[in-house]
DNA sequence: TTTTAAAATTTACAGTTGTAATAGTTAGTA
DNA sequence: TACTAACTATTACAACTGTAAATTTTAAAA
């Protein structure tokens, strides 16, 4: 983990496109943006550009075109974004958020079982383990 | 609800100081900067006055200073950065969103116990309203 | 009332972001 | 092999941010 760059708005939208499948060329990545999403072929190239830049994507060449695939995780951005929302809106106070979010959301009755079933495994655990929260 | 002013990163401190506290002066808002926070006088004020020509805060003169008070609601900021940041991270996807945070996430027992209880709750309600989601 | 010190306002400046247009490169095609 | 269409790379430019310094205003002090 060696330090990961920051992630702008519209970058996320081709971070998220990239991971779900790759190596992918620009051309694919313009095809898979969410419907509804209005940008000229040049600015997704603007973006992915700035995510090599960032080293956050990196490239094989193929033929006239390049294909990219992520350098960095999903799973580290996911957790480095929440970190820094959490700190920036809740001071850092995990428990304060999700109780804020789970009464202003919707939730399915699976997803409410579901979190049920987490918090159940947690409340056994919480006890046993130490406060560090690092095991592989 | 006008439309809300985008807040930045350092913004927030301001906004999350002005919140739980005001009317307040410059010079106090300086002060409850929480520690390690290494900003210029100046800095602090450029902030204030960003946020006054953003329509986020207001002021009323007192003596030499002036003492400013929030315009828009913390409510509705949290609410809004939230939605941002589900958006942008989890595709808008509040279940696994909070999946996420349980498993990411050391909380204490209270804590545990205080969303089973809130889930109980909802669980309650969900079968019984409509999945609209919006009464007084 | 003039001075002055503290406040507020204006200006600065580089880096990031959104949004492209334009220029340069190159792999296929004729 | 020369041409061209598709790709990539460079350049543009304004708004927003972080970070202040310089300037102006003004209430209080002398």
């Amino acid at each position: 983990m060696e330090k990961m760059p920051k992630i702008s708005e519209s970058e996320w939208e081709i971070m998220k496109i990239i991971w779900r499948e790759n190596p992918m060329t620009a051309e694919q990545i313009v095809q898979h943006l969410p419907e509804g999403t209005d940008w000229s072929d040049q600015t997704v190239r603007t973006f992915i550009n700035r995510l090599m830049k960032k080293k956050a994507l990196g490239y094989q060449k193929s033929g006239r075109s390049y294909l990219y695939y992520p350098l960095i995780s999903e799973k580290e951005c996911v957790r480095e974004e929440s970190r820094s929302f959490l700190n920036r809106v809740f001071n850092g106070a995990a428990g304060l958020m999700m109780t804020n979010f789970l009464e202003e959301t919707q939730l399915s009755d699976q997803e409410i079982e579901q979190l049920q079933r987490i918090l159940l495994e947690k409340q056994g655990k919480e006890t046993r383990d130490s406060k560090d929260g690092s095991q592989p």
